[in-house]
DNA sequence: CCTCGAGTTGCGAAC
DNA sequence: TGTTCGCAACTCGAG
């Protein structure tokens, strides 16, 4: 028999560690790489311009390296039901091959293209290799549910041993490419997408495998670094990054988990000493796969209702507070500079990421999580569906983590690792010249101090929205009111959840709106035709 | 050499 | 992966 296979990439966007298209190119006369521009992400994912950017540098990047193997990248637009029959026919196809994804959309798609598949006759073959162990063995090996704890992942994952070492990449890929592939297959501009380049911020974190793939060699050359590597002490409001900045390239794939895992693995081999989980840099990898497992089987995990993980909170609709924040209009210069950090450049530190959350909903704010995880959706390189979602449920004290009285200070905590306040003056240059006493404060200064640094507060930059002692004192008192209320609710609630067999009271609220985003999605539709 | 006050550090408690 | 406060213990230079 003769073996013609489609190797489909969707995440996994790289040619190291990949087993699935290892499996496609063994033994195969033709193999034909693809990834498919899914209409879907544009209309239902909240995907910004640095994003979109991100991803076709890294398609671009995926058919160079294929070209050294003489094969190429085939971008195919429409949706994967739409493409796949026809792709079968012209193609002969034999095996189609790709990596295992465990968000809800990706499990209705896979499941759907699998039957499809199996109509035409065509061997499907997936693979585990986005995380680091197989989600499934691990809640098995937990007894059937997930570990909700992260000390309960660590002796779950102690017992399973050390992950999957990355597999070799291909030796060989045979692709017959089409006369015409440029035209039909080539990867598209931003321009082709409807997308402005002008509108992305400055270019910092190139996409792609070979990118990713370099940025983890330096990293692992500061072994002292690797070794010492503590998340907490790491500082959110440094000028170049203080962390790795990898997380872009995991979320996309560009870099394979299993081998920053090995790889980590090899510097600490070398060394004496180095941390342990959770603040090492492998710990970090820990709670990437802390938050795949639990969202893997969890059911409406990026939302509240509906959410078994998720206490129950009467987080206000406040528009004008919530477009405060995403603008970085808050009148707190901390929060704001990182609002601008993120929408300018993609990526903010962990820490900036508590700091900002943590004042959007429980701390100051009050807005609802599922906002603010919107936001991140958008302008985050590295937005990743199951880290977002877990993430802004542990920020607002609404699953995992619980101290809901620990209140982030939105002046003191950038204070701590920026007295200067430069940090500030790069993202608010309206701020540039107030004087280092008033940086964290600006309300506080003069006004012949305004006046000499040329920013006057209230009309330059804004006042602030909200008074953080006052707010503060406010919104614990209603956290506590939640967790009154969800211990009520959950004694009784072994009893009643039999008999109506739904959601706390039953019936959903009303349904939250989505954002906008919209605009772009018809022209790629049409394109895809 | 002692005493005093100002300033610093460290800790536990409360929110 | 919090912040603030009070309090005790301590440092240090001035008188």
């Amino acid at each position: 028999m003769t073996k013609r296979s489609i190797h489909w990439f969707r995440k996994g966007l790289r040619l190291h560690d990949n087993p699935a298209l290892l499996a496609a190119c063994e033994n195969a006369v033709d193999v034909k790489p693809i990834f498919i521009l899914d209409p879907w992400f544009a209309s239902n994912a909240r995907v910004g311009v640095n994003r979109w950017r991100f991803l076709l540098q890294t398609l671009q990047n995926l058919d160079q390296s294929l070209k050294k193997y003489n094969s190429r990248l085939h971008v195919v637009r429409g949706t994967p039901g739409e493409v796949f029959p026809e792709l079968f026919k012209q193609w002969e196809t034999t095996h189609l091959t790709f990596e295992l994804d465990i968000e809800p959309y990706a499990k209705v798609r896979d499941a759907a293209v699998k039957s499809l598949a199996e109509k035409s006759g065509v061997e499907v073959m997936t693979f585990v290799s986005h995380t680091l162990y197989d989600t499934d063995k691990v809640i098995k090996a937990n007894g059937g549910n997930p570990p909700l704890t992260y000390q309960r992942l660590q002796t779950v994952l102690s017992k399973m041993g050390a992950p999957p070492k990355p597999v070799e990449g291909p030796r060989e890929i045979k692709t017959k490419i089409a006369a015409n592939h440029d035209t039909e297959y080539g990867v598209p501009t931003m321009a082709d997408l409807g997308k402005d380049d002008a509108e992305c911020g400055p270019l910092l974190f190139p996409g792609g495998e070979t990118e990713g793939l370099k940025r983890l060699d330096t990293m692992m050359k500061k072994t002292n670094w690797v070794c010492k590597f503590e998340k907490p002490k790491t500082e959110p409001n440094t000028l170049a990054p203080s962390t790795t900045v990898l997380s872009p390239y995991l979320k996309f794939g560009c870099v394979s988990a299993r081998t920053f895992y090995h790889e980590v693995q090899k510097v600490y081999s070398q060394n004496k000493n180095h941390t342990q989980p959770p603040t090492s840099l492998l710990g970090q990898l820990f709670w990437r796969e802390f938050y795949y497992v639990i969202a893997s089987v969890s059911p409406n995990f990026d939302k509240m209702e509906g959410n078994p993980i998720c206490t129950q909170v009467d987080w206000d609709d406040n528009t004008e507070y919530l477009n405060a924040w995403r603008e970085g209009k808050t009148g707190y210069p901390f929060i704001d500079a990182i609002m601008v950090q993120l929408k300018t450049e993609g990526w903010i530190h962990h820490l900036a990421r508590h700091a900002v959350a943590c004042f959007l909903t429980r701390g100051d704010l009050w807005c609802h999580w599922e906002e603010g995880m919107n936001v991140f959706e958008e302008w985050l390189l590295d937005a990743d569906w199951c880290l977002n979602a877990g993430n802004w449920m542990w920020l607002s004290a609404s699953a995992f983590f619980h101290q809901y009285f620990r209140v982030y200070s939105p002046i003191v905590f950038g204070k701590k690792t920026d007295k200067d306040g430069n940090y500030i003056r790069k993202y608010l240059p309206q701020l540039k010249n107030f004087p280092t006493q008033y940086i964290y404060e600006p309300w506080t200064a003069p006004l012949k101090v305004q006046e000499k640094a040329g920013c006057i507060i209230g009309k330059d930059y804004p006042k602030r929205v909200v008074e953080h002692d006052k707010v503060r004192e406010k919104n614990i008192k209603r956290m506590a009111e939640a967790y009154k209320k969800r211990k009520e609710s959950s004694s009784k609630g072994i009893t009643e959840k039999r008999k109506t067999e739904g959601s706390e009271d039953g019936t959903p609220k009303k349904k939250r709106k989505t954002g906008g985003n919209n605009s772009k999605i018809t022209d790629f539709v049409k394109k895809s035709k």
